[in-house]
RNA sequence: GCCCCCGUAGCUCAAAGGAUAGAGCGGCUGACUUCGAAUCAGUAGGUUGGGGGUUCGAGUCCCUCCGGGGGCGCCA
C-alpha cells in the first residue's frame, strides 16, 4: 500500500478522463516512478507518451510522438485538480509530475512507520497458501556452502512471501536415502562401524567424510588395474546387495539406515537453529519411495508410462511425444529403474501429489539448483499429463551454483568448503574487529554480536548477487565486511539507535514546519519506498530485490547522518529529526528481518 | 545435435520498456577534540560482447553470431 494512495487513484482517474474524452484508449492504467534528475520529492509517469503514441498509431494524428506528448501532457496536467497532500503538477518533455507537498508527505510517512512499527509493509492477506521447498541435503553429507545459499535464499524468500500476504508453508526434503546414502552405508559398516565421534556437529561431518572416501572407491579410475577393477566392481555390487536390502525393509539394514542418518539429521537441526530457520513440515525422501512407485504404476495403467522393464529397460515417459512436440524439448525421462528401485523423480512425483492433496498448496515454490532445471521441467509435465491443474502454479525457483575460483567443490576433489567452518572464521574475524573499535562491548556480549555480524555478512553476501548468477566463493571475499555488505545496514541500525537512546525522549510523528533538508527527504523518500519493494520482491520470488533494497536504505540513512545533526539541532528541527531516525531504524530493522539478518543494537 | 542461464567501469555486481546506466572493491586526494571513522567528501574509470530488428523510447523485448557455464534414459 503506498502512502496517498487514494491521494494518487484521484489523479489516474482524472488523466484517464482526460484521455477518454480525445478517445484515448492506450494506457488504459497510469503508472508512476519516482522522478529523476530534480530534487524535488514526486511521482512521474510516461503516460502521456504511450498515449501519444495510440493517437499517432490510430492515425489520429501525424505530430512527432514526442511533440505531441508534451502538447497533451500540458494539456492534462492543466486540467488537474491535485487533492491534499500535493504541492504542484509539471508537464516535462511528455511526462507528468506531480510534486508532494513535501512536509505533509514526511509527516505521514511518519505517522504510518512508527504506528505500525514491526509491522510496517506488511502486505493485505492474499488468500492464497504458498509452499517453499528448500534445504534438500542428503543425509551423511555434511552442510556445505552450497546449501548454505539454498537455505539462506529460501528462508528469505518464505519470509518475504509470508511478509507480502501470502499464508506460508516451509518445507524441507532431506535426501535421506538413494544410491548415495547407501553408499556410504556400505562403506561405514564395512570400514569404519562404531569409529563415530559423540559430538552432535562433529558426528555429522565425520559421516561426510565416510561419504567421501566411498565415493573414492567405487569411482571408476581411469588408469585402473584389472584387480583394480574387479575389487571396484565387487564393491559396486554390495552396495546394490544392500540398496536391495534396504528397499526389501530388511530389518538390521533398516536399523542402520536409521542410526546414520539421524547422525545427519542431528547435525541439520542444530544448523537451521543458528540460521534462524522454522521449517513446518519435513519431507524425507524415504517416506516418499513407497507411494512413488504406486505412482508409477498409475501412470503405466494410464499409458502415461511405458514399462520397458520386460525387455530389460527401465519405466519411461516419452514426455516430448506425449505432448506432440516435433523438437526435443523434455526429453525422455525415466520414472523407475529397471531393477524397480526408485529414482530422484519417482520420489518427486508422490512429493508433489502429497503437497497438493494434503497441504492444498495454491503455489509450490522448489528451491533448487540450477542443474535440476529438466528435472522439474519433466516433472511439471508429467504432472500435467497426469491431469493435475496445480502443475501450472508449480515453480522451481533456479539458482546458480556456489563455486570456488578453480572450479566446482566435489568431495571427490575434497575441496568442499564447509558451512561450519566459514561461519566459525567470520565470527573470530568480527570478534577481532570489535576488540579494537568497540573494546566496551566484551563477554558473552561480544560474541554475540560476532556472531549476529559474521553471520549476516555471510547470508549478505549470498542474497545480494541475483539467483541467476555464479557465486565464486573465495575466503577473501566472503569474509570482506566493508562497502556494500550487511555490517554496513547494521551498522547504520545501530548508529540510529545510539542516537535515539541519548535523545531520552520517544519520538513522536510530527508536522514538519522548516525547509527539509534533501538528506532528510532522499531517506524518507527510501522509507516509503519499503513495502512496494515487500511486495516485488515477493511476487517476483526476488529476495535480491529486498537485499538491495536494504543497502539504498541503509546509505540513505548515512548521508543523512553526516549532513544532518540531530541532537544539536533546533528544538522543532530536532523533534523531526528524532522521528526521522526512529522511523528510518525501525524500516532498516524490518528489512533486514526479511532478509533473515539480525540486527544488533551495537557493534 | 538439442535445451537452459550468464556477458554492464580494471574486479565483483546493481538497474519496474522510460528522462543524463549506478554502487562497492581496488587507484588517487582529503576528513576523527564533532549524534562512535565498520564512516564520509572529492576524483578517475562505459561505443552495456558484435550485428540486425520491434518501439515515440532498448542494458532490458525478438532474431542471429561470438564467448563462458550448466544440462540432456535408469546419480541426486
Amino acid at each position: 500500500m503506498r502512502i496517498f494512495e487514494d491521494a494518487i487513484q484521484s489523479i489516474n482517474l482524472q488523466i484517464l478522463s482526460a484521455f477518454s474524452n480525445q478517445g484515448i484508449t492506450d494506457p488504459a492504467s497510469i503508472e508512476w516512478t519516482s522522478i529523476p534528475l530534480v530534487n524535488q520529492w514526486g511521482l512521474g509517469t510516461s503516460a502521456c507518451l504511450k498515449a501519444a503514441a495510440f493517437l499517432q498509431r490510430s492515425g489520429k494524428n501525424s505530430a512527432s510522438v514526442p511533440r505531441l506528448a508534451q502538447e497533451l501532457a500540458e494539456q492534462v496536467a492543466a486540467g488537474i485538480t491535485l487533492p491534499e497532500g500535493f504541492s504542484r503538477v509539471e508537464a516535462s518533455r511528455g511526462y507528468i509530475n506531480i510534486f508532494f507537498d513535501t512536509q505533509r508527505y514526511v509527516h505521514k510517512v511518519l505517522e504510518t512507520v512508527l504506528s505500525e512499527g514491526p509491522s510496517y509493509g506488511r502486505g493485505s492477506p492474499k488468500g492464497e497458501r504458498v509452499m517453499v521447498e528448500y534445504i534438500q541435503p542428503n543425509t551423511l553429507h555434511s552442510i556445505h556452502i552450497g546449501h548454505f545459499r539454498n537455505a539462506v535464499l529460501g528462508e528469505s524468500l518464505a519470509r518475504l512471501v509470508e511478509f507480502a500476504g501470502f499464508e506460508t508453508i516451509r518445507a524441507s526434503y532431506p535426501g535421506d536415502i538413494g544410491l548415495g546414502v547407501v553408499r556410504c552405508m556400505w562403506a561405514y559398516q564395512k570400514f569404519h562401524a562404531g569409529e563415530e565421534p559423540t559430538d552432535v556437529l562433529e558426528r555429522g561431518r565425520w559421516i561426510g567424510q565416510v561419504y567421501t572416501e566411498a565415493s573414492s572407491l567405487l569411482e571408476p579410475k581411469p588408469d585402473e588395474t584389472d584387480a583394480q577393477r574387479a575389487l571396484r566392481e565387487g564393491y559396486e555390487s554390495e552396495v546394490r546387495e544392500l540398496y536391495h536390502l534396504w528397499d526389501d525393509g530388511d530389518l538390521r539394514v533398516r536399523e542402520l539406515w536409521k542410526r546414520t542418518r539421524q547422525w545427519s539429521l542431528d547435525e541439520l537441526r542444530e544448523v537451521l537453529q543458528q540460521l534462524d530457520i522454522a521449517i513446518d513440515v519435513f519431507f524425507y525422501e524415504s517416506e516418499v519411495d513407497k507411494p512413488g512407485k504406486a505412482i508409477v504404476d498409475e501412470l503405466i495403467a494410464r499409458h502415461i508410462a511405458e514399462d520397458e522393464r520386460p525387455t530389460g529397460g527401465p519405466v519411461i515417459v516419452r514426455i516430448d511425444e506425449k505432448l506432440g512436440l516435433t523438437r526435443e524439448t523434455y526429453r525422455i525421462a525415466v520414472i523407475l529403474r529397471s531393477d524397480g528401485t526408485s529414482l530422484y523423480l519417482t520420489k518427486d512425483l508422490a512429493l508433489a501429489k502429497i503437497k497438493f492433496e494434503q497441504y492444498h498448496v495454491d503455489r509450490s515454490v522448489y528451491v533448487v539448483d540450477v542443474r535440476q532445471s529438466l528435472h522439474f521441467q519433466q516433472a511439471f509435465k508429467i504432472l500435467e499429463l497426469w491431469g493435475f491443474p496445480q502443475a501450472s502454479k508449480c515453480y522451481h525457483l533456479a539458482y546458480e551454483i556456489v563455486t570456488l575460483p578453480e572450479g566446482t567443490m566435489s568431495s571427490r576433489k575434497g575441496n568442499m568448503i564447509y558451512y561450519l567452518d566459514v561461519v566459525q572464521e567470520a565470527q573470530a574475524r568480527i570478534q577481532a574487529i570489535i576488540a579494537e573499535k568497540n573494546p566496551d562491548l566484551a563477554g558473552a556480549d561480544r560474541e554475540k554480536t560476532a556472531w549476529q555480524i559474521g553471520l549476516g555478512a555471510l547470508k549478505y553476501v549470498m542474497l545480494s548477487v541475483d539467483n541467476t548468477k555464479q557465486i565464486i566463493f573465495s575466503w577473501e571475499s566472503a569474509l570482506s565486511f566493508d562497502g556494500q555488505a550487511a555490517p554496513y545496514i547494521q551498522y547504520a541500525h545501530v548508529r540510529a539507535g545510539s542516537i535515539l537512546s541519548k535523545a531520552g525522549t520517544a519520538p513522536q510523528p510530527v508536522l514538519p514546519n522548516y525547509d527539509l533538508h534533501p538528506a532528510e527527504i532522499t531517506l524518507v523518500e527510501w522509507i516509503s519506498r519499503f513495502p512496494q519493494e515487500v511486495q516485488r520482491s515477493a511476487e517476483e520470488y526476488k529476495p535480491l530485490y529486498m537485499a538491495s533494497y536494504a543497502y539504498f536504505l541503509a546509505k540513505a540513512f548515512t548521508d543523512f547522518y553526516s549532513a544532518c545533526p540531530v541532537l544539536q539541532a533546533e528544538p522543532e528541527i530536532r523533534r523531526t529529526r528524532l522521528a526521522i531516525v526512529a522511523a528510518a531504524r525501525q524500516t532498516l530493522s524490518n528489512s533486514l528481518r526479511l532478509l533473515g539478518i539480525e540486527s544488533p543494537e551495537a557493534m
